[in-house]
DNA sequence: GTCTATATAGAGATAGAC
DNA sequence: GTCTATCTCTATATAGAC
């Protein structure tokens, strides 16, 4: 079907674009990958690369949204263990992928962030859109909503930071190390139970 | 003379590969913006991009290496204060340049993670050494030498992951929240006074 | 509407003039 | 030894056959 083919390449280009950042893969190599013939790219994304890029960077950002509410669904009783088991997600997935599965979005975005605004907007979304689940899940467990948002970004950014190490070093010790400091500055800020 | 024209196209590669990334840089660019003709390139660097790159991230690693240590040479006193300053120097850089000078190392580590092995290994080897000089600062100031490390680690992620953010969104606002909360959980891990 | 074949530009790399 | 001119390959993008 149609759709299918068009989802593939969406899906193809995620998981190249966050492997190999978004100046590193080719569409050859995206078509090749999802199983559709070269033609299609165009037929589907008539923006060419940027269109495709723009759809892939949104693509995985809601993907990830649904797995941060996921993983705070329950965080009412407990947010400091979910920030954990969050960083544990990313330990597991670098592990199981020999360090290919870090963030589906900060390659692309450090690539972009001075060459393309379409591209660049995008991925503030998704980062906004990241932020945004985690200050809900925060205030939920009793943090003021203006400090929620604050932690929020704190928290996204040692997590973005860690994966940069982690994937780079070949080491989930940073990822580790950041998952403790992280959960006990948090905890802190929750109220008296 | 010869070493000047190799010494600007190593410059010129750290700028451009920090602004667009490793593979969103092309040869050509280097050679016009390093104002060295063509074959030059190859004469410096007859392993070609490879070995500029790892020449460059190790340009650029040193660079900042001293920026860090200077910034900590004064941190016995008050190492918090340091951190600070070091997490606002980023802030004015990233205006100052319109969002374009963020770390030089993390765009090309994450493009290069699972796709060079000798690149990868570079930008590994600049992580450790800020890493290291940053626990030197902690160190100094009296905190013990194993968790000087952890939280240094911490520290470098937390400063990364905010540039990711801030550079991605155009503004300065996760760079000065995540250098407040860092700043305020090193200090918690000071000797008391 | 779907895909094959091709155009055009630019990449990285090399050969050889001086 | 330094640089110019060129080679080959691959990139993105398009045209047109079916």
């Amino acid at each position: 079907m149609a759709n299918d083919t068009r989802q593939r390449l969406l899906e193809a280009s995620a998981q190249l674009f966050r492997e190999q950042g978004y100046a590193g893969t080719g569409l050859k190599q995206i078509t090749t990958a999802g199983g559709a013939p070269w033609g299609s790219l165009y037929h589907f994304f008539p923006g060419g690369k940027e269109q495709l890029g723009a759809e892939a960077i949104a693509h995985s950002g809601a993907r990830y949204e649904r797995l941060f509410e996921l993983t705070f669904a329950r965080g009412g009783e407990d947010i400091v263990q979910c920030v954990r088991d969050f960083f544990q997600l990313s330990v597991d997935a670098l592990e199981k992928s020999g360090w290919a599965d870090g963030c589906p979005i900060a390659t692309v975005a450090m690539e972009v962030a001075s060459t393309s605004e379409p591209l660049r907007h995008a991925c503030a979304e998704v980062f906004a859109s990241w932020e945004a689940a985690f200050a809900r899940g925060l205030a939920g467990a009793g943090i003021p909503p203006e400090r929620a948002a604050e932690l929020a970004t704190y928290a996204l950014a040692a997590f973005e930071g860690a994966i940069v190490l982690s994937r780079t070093t070949h080491d989930t010790r940073a990822l580790r190390i950041t998952a403790e400091v992280v959960a006990t500055t948090l905890r802190a800020e929750l109220p008296a139970a």
